[in-house]
DNA sequence: CTAAGTTGTTCACGAATAGAGAACGATGTT
DNA sequence: AACATCGTTCTCTATTCGTGAACAACTTAG
């Protein structure tokens, strides 16, 4: 873990900083953020802006993200083949359910909603795509981990523990280990009012040929809307799921 | 321009790699492009893939773009106001010419349309977004060409020159450098059959406050439907850009 | 309108490490 | 069973990365 190329991981880090920053940052903002002297994140603002990774602003000498990231993007977008799998499935369970459908991914210690199909109703909840969350926060994600190895499970709760972050309406860490193994027990999750008030999520996983969890999908919406329909919900994810891991060649 | 961070560099272009090449790649075939030695593209990777840029491919052992750069990518695009700020009227253009109709951005020495929004008919010309190419490539990249310096207009067709490079139906450098004089004189462009057979660009540039082009867009289509009723595309597209650039305060 | 505080940028040097190249174990192919 | 090829690990030194201070160009304060 000591094998690493250290300029690299600052450029990474230097780039990540923009995610959760207004859009443009100066040099000595940034030297701070990463602890480093100015002159070593000059260097490295101007390498990678000589790659298209980062841009200057003329005039305030600032700099921002660069379009090669959006090229790059793009690209994994194009190569994760189960999203242009899935849209046809998300499409139609909205069509049948009326609310948002979103499919959900892990990646690393993180998950993410790599597509998502919005309610047509004209008050809706919507989410953000493309955005890392914690593996505990959502329902989608919750169906993730509940099909990780135990250890990994407990390393991320204890993580939950060390941000002092305890999702809305759950006492404690250990309800949520109780959750996991429902969730794992009965193939799906309801949730109403965890990360968000007023808002029930209905996900279910997804397994392909080797019997692994690739994705989850997860209905969401308003609370007021979704329970009275809860049963029928259910009933069309599950259906759904269903048909996704036949078709990505699960045998149950 | 010696002043850089050679592994950082060297991260930049593996990254660049993935957006030609299929979406799995293994480390002696990384070590072949980038003529480094395979222990060195393994440290990249594991550096990358620490970070989240790069993920590995747990049965086949190679590699892939990883979801941190999805990220990235779409903070690009929020960054990017001229985005939200041209889509109403790329869509009222659409509605009015029932083309294609792009908004195409400078970057560097390249040209990205960085917006779209796709023809109703059935039948239709498509570009794809988010991705560079040349600036003397496209109708709507050469009006941004146009309104550069001269000397950077040199640089660029040179570089044509040197990729011994004509696009369609233009029969030497020499007649695109008229070609953009042409451009920046009457302050428009219409061509047909250059990158494309059959397919006819009417293009025209943004200004913003500082009277700088900002970007520009274009009506694409095929040659057939847009010929005909040139004179109307060309009469809506003068008006959008004109409206655009005085509400961006340009004042010709 | 000057002086003090910013900003981004440049430079030189010593400590740290990046990259080459060979050897490794694991697959899969002949 | 021998071979080829994959990703990974290792060692070592020439290279370079990152620091800290000085720089010029602005903006702000008095």
């Amino acid at each position: 873990m000591d094998q690493v190329l250290s300029s690299v991981r600052n450029s990474c880090r230097l780039l990540k900083i923009f995610l959760d920053s207004p859009k443009e940052i100066g040099v000595t903002e940034l030297s701070k953020m990463l602890e480093m002297s100015k002159g070593a994140v000059h260097k490295l603002l101007s390498t990678l802006e000589s790659e298209g990774f980062i841009r200057q602003n003329e005039k305030t000498k600032q700099y921002t993200l660069g379009y090669t990231l959006l090229e790059l993007g793009t690209k994994v977008l194009k190569n994760h083949d189960i999203v242009d799998f899935s849209m046809p499935y998300l499409n139609r369970l909205v069509s049948r359910t009326n609310e948002l459908v979103v499919l959900c991914v892990k990646d690393a210690r993180d998950a993410i909603y790599v597509a998502k199909v919005d309610s047509p109703h004209p008050i809706r909840f919507t989410v953000e795509s493309f955005r890392r969350f914690p593996l505990y926060s959502t329902t989608a994600a919750r169906v993730l981990l509940a099909y990780q190895p135990a250890e990994f499970q407990e390393d991320i709760l204890e993580e939950a523990t060390l941000k002092m972050y305890t999702p809305h309406s759950y006492t404690s860490i250990e309800s949520i280990k109780d959750d996991l193994l429902v969730i794992k027990a009965r193939g799906y999750e309801i949730s109403s009012n965890r990360r968000n008030n007023g808002v029930t999520g209905i996900a279910a996983p997804i397994f392909d040929t080797s019997g692994q969890v690739t994705a989850s999908i997860s209905v969401i919406g308003p609370s007021d809307r979704v329970l009275p329909q809860q049963e029928d919900i259910l009933h069309e994810t599950l259906a759904t799921v269903q048909e996704m891991s036949a078709h990505l060649g699960y045998r149950s």
